[in-house]
DNA sequence: TATGAATGAGCATTCATTCAT
DNA sequence: CATGAATGAATGCTCATTCAT
């Protein structure tokens, strides 16, 4: 017996609707994933089914967010474990953000869709946290210990997260893109960048 | 008389309505951009007016597009005319970008707008080239002269580019940012990016 | 040309949707009167219709507050028309408004059904003017003039009020009520009341 | 063992319900006391639990409807233990509603939303007793002992019913309002109008 | 005694577009 | 050059109720 108690079927309706929200943001864009769509794409019965175990669209929305980010972050820590080196941790998180979008591009395309074409302020926090909020505390470490030259961490670390943004846009109209050499290439561009 | 004649009044209805759509596009976001909301900002009586003057939807957006996108490249043009040294005419082009966006801040967060919102493949072209068309152009140009070290030029484009659409969003939720600085930081940090 | 212009079919559609609105909140009370009921009842085509003339539902239940008022005030003005005397003028208001019930028993019952069914605060000042508004200044007069004895005005004028809104429920519910006698019932009730 | 046999719990349970549903019809009017609503308000989980312990809505609003009257009539019966006089009896009657109506806000103005929100005729008999019934009886009697005048004791009994129901409106509105200055005057004011 | 899960019907409102003049 | 009038489809959301444990 928990504080917060959930069924097992509660829990894998809720992912299931999650899951094919992600699908259908990352597919048709935030602007035009209706519920209509969304239980299409799971195959529901009603609408009413999305109404029944999500408070409202936002509410969904965010669960769609916290489901990607931590399967997100997931790759992003296996992958930067053990790297201690500043700049080959600023590689290794470039490169983890982009082996995620190449292992789970439906995730990372439906957090950019959110991230561009919702307007609520509710999801800015979680959205912020997840595109700059590591990396500029890295990109400061790293200042701090010398390793990386003077820059404005904030305009560094947003720069990185835009540039992962178009990578996640591009692939969806150019799906044959290896994204391995893009990662690598993006890695290589802000090692360079950021070198004192 | 001329075979392609229009009257002043067409063209000064077609302005009236493309920059209130502007406007709103960049205020609301293409997916709340609705032909109520253009009409109310634009003063006028009813969205007929809008399906008088425009075939549909996107022959609106296209007007948009060719609109904002020629003031842009007039402020790029003024910047960059004279300037011959491959670097510094990188560090021109990002910071004309982010000075249009200082001086016409509804104008490109409403390209940036399309270009994340709107799923038409029709904008697809006309966007690329705003976008990355004459970057990389000049970056490949840098690479033969030796001037630039070996990159893909395509991944640097879309990087500079993505920055810019990722200030442009920065800006709309933070007026006060000092948009001088930040492209200066930006063309800072591409400059050091591109170096052999 | 006058400033407020309107088309006749305008006036006429706004009309004919807001004499519907009436019938039906008079017939199925405020709370089942949907725009789908209001349109089957005006024999419209959908409920777009509705929409298209309206700005939306308060709207649509103020334009039936203010026709289902003013033709009760027009039955009210024809009945104390050249009466003097105070509490003929009282009778004369109490009668009217049931004479109004009787020739016009949807729009009274539209305009209690309002009253008691929307909470919106919106309508509160136009109805409270309805049924308390002159009634309370004739009274209060009425003592000044020595002719009623001295009573809380406000409470008078809502009982009579009240009265009035119980008549209107009966007489739905009892529908071949003799209405002139209860009028008649009513102002001796009230005559009654307020001699001094 | 009984034939009617019921737990304490289930009673409980129902009361529980009961009360809540009664807040919140007072709280939010008929028309907008959902299931959801009134859970909400109870502290359930889910609206199951009313549909478990009432067979449907109308069984839950019948159940409010006896409890609120109940304790509206009680408060009757102790007001008007002992008098006799036809005259005092009728503004003990007047005055006991309205002390009701100050001692359970809520449970006298649940009586009046659901006496002119809901639509079934099922509620009809019991609310009439409750406005009307012995009212009007005591009206009867006195005309008969010629204590009071001739008048249409169902006319005046529904005049005063409705008095009533005004003043738990506007009590409702105007919370300040002096509810015992405000009996006495409704007493003052139907006092006078029965005299013969 | 209780509950989790589900449901079909209905709600007001918004959308870009079209017809007729 | 402009407009008034209309429209079908879709939006997210709420409703009381029922099935199966």
């Amino acid at each position: 017996m928990q504080v917060n108690e959930q069924t097992v079927t509660e829990l894998a309706r809720r992912k299931q609707i999650t899951d094919a929200a992600i699908e259908v943001i990352a597919d048709l864009g935030y602007g035009k994933a209706s519920f209509a769509r969304i239980v299409e794409h799971a195959g529901l019965s009603s609408t009413r089914m999305i109404s029944y175990h999500f408070a409202d669209k936002s509410d969904l929305v965010m669960a769609v967010l916290v489901s990607a980010i931590a399967a997100g972050d997931e790759v992003l820590d296996a992958r930067i474990a053990g790297v201690v080196d500043r700049v080959e941790l600023l590689r290794a998180h470039i490169e983890a953000r982009v082996e995620y979008l190449r292992t789970h591009p439906k995730h990372l395309r439906a957090v950019v869709e959110i991230g561009t074409g919702a307007r609520e302020p509710m999801y800015a926090a979680v959205l912020r946290d997840f595109r700059v909020g590591r990396l500029q505390r890295q990109l400061h470490q790293g200042q701090r210990e010398g390793v990386f030259g003077q820059f404005d961490t904030a305009v560094v670390a947003e720069a990185v997260a835009s540039a992962l943004d178009g990578a996640a846009q591009r692939v969806a109209a150019e799906p044959d893109l290896d994204l391995t050499a893009y990662g690598r290439e993006l890695a290589d561009l802000f090692t360079r960048a950021v070198r004192p």
